[in-house]
DNA sequence: AAACGACTCAACCGCAGTACT
DNA sequence: GAGTACTGCGGTTGAGTCGTT
């Protein structure tokens, strides 16, 4: 899309993935899990770089996959959240479960974006009346892995012109899902911890950046958390710095 | 009904970080 | 330590959709 492919792309597809490459590489995945995504299309037989796999996997195919509107309480919190850690997509979709970066990414670029420029400058440009959409559901191209009790999963998908299709694409027991990957979260609390610098916020809600001299050894969520015996220490830290960001 | 343009969102890219040799 | 491979992230693009004229 409007850049030269990488020399190892020549050849391969490109573009909008078809109801077969969802259902080979759903296969594929669960199969073998998720992983090793360079030789995953090769091994899969999927004409496609591994890099295009795992985003497709990531932002459509998984299991914890929530679409649809975005509710008032999650934009309320993205605002928060963005005002916290900007523009760090993954961090920020980490805090919802079945959000992707991508979509949050989305969201903040075409509705919440526009939304504070409007109100940080006095000429504001007439809202365009739309449906809030996401596109309606029989339009949009959706995996619904828990749809039947039969484990059953379909594949609901249309082209540009509105024509659906249905494809079986696999069977399997939904109580042996994959588990989801929860790299993303652990990655909130490695990186909250871990990093050289940190944001923080002025009282206009302005991102600074705080200087490791000036960083305390003890984050400010970690002051009041109490740690559990038997409950993983990473997961209380990150629930502890999510009450405080959103606090 | 058709044309136009704003808008959405899936998918692409380059880059940075990490792991491995 | 240097080089290479792999993974994940954020920015960007553009095809498709839908409201307005």
């Amino acid at each position: 899309m409007g850049r030269a492919p990488c020399c190892e792309k020549i050849g391969l597809r490109r573009g909008r993935w078809t109801a077969e490459e969802d259902r080979i590489l759903l296969n594929y995945i669960h199969l073998h899990g998720e992983g090793s995504w360079r030789s995953l299309p090769k091994n899969a037989g999927l004409l496609r770089c591994g890099k295009s796999c795992r985003l497709r996997w990531i932002n459509y195919l998984r299991s914890d996959v929530k679409r649809g509107n975005i509710s008032t309480e999650e934009e309320d919190t993205i605002l928060k959240l963005h005002a916290k850690l900007g523009n760090r997509w993954s961090l920020i979709a980490s805090h919802f479960s079945g959000r992707t970066d991508n979509e949050i990414k989305n969201y903040w670029n075409s509705h919440l974006s526009q939304k504070i420029t409007a109100s940080s400058t006095v000429k504001n440009k007439k809202p365009r009346k739309r449906k809030t959409t996401l596109r309606s559901p029989e339009k949009q191209s959706t995996i619904n892995p828990s749809a039947t009790a039969g484990g059953e999963v379909t594949h609901d998908s249309s082209d540009s012109r509105g024509q659906k299709e249905t494809t079986k694409l696999i069977d399997f027991d939904p109580t042996v899902m994959l588990p989801a990957t929860n790299h993303a979260k652990e990655d909130v609390t490695d990186n909250m911890i871990n990093c050289s610098s940190s944001l923080s916020t002025n009282d206009s809600g302005q991102v600074n950046e705080v200087e490791e001299d000036d960083m305390m050894m003890t984050w400010p969520w970690e002051m009041s958390s109490t740690e559990e015996v038997g409950v993983d220490v990473d997961v209380q830290k990150q629930d502890a710095m999510i009450a405080w960001l959103l606090s």
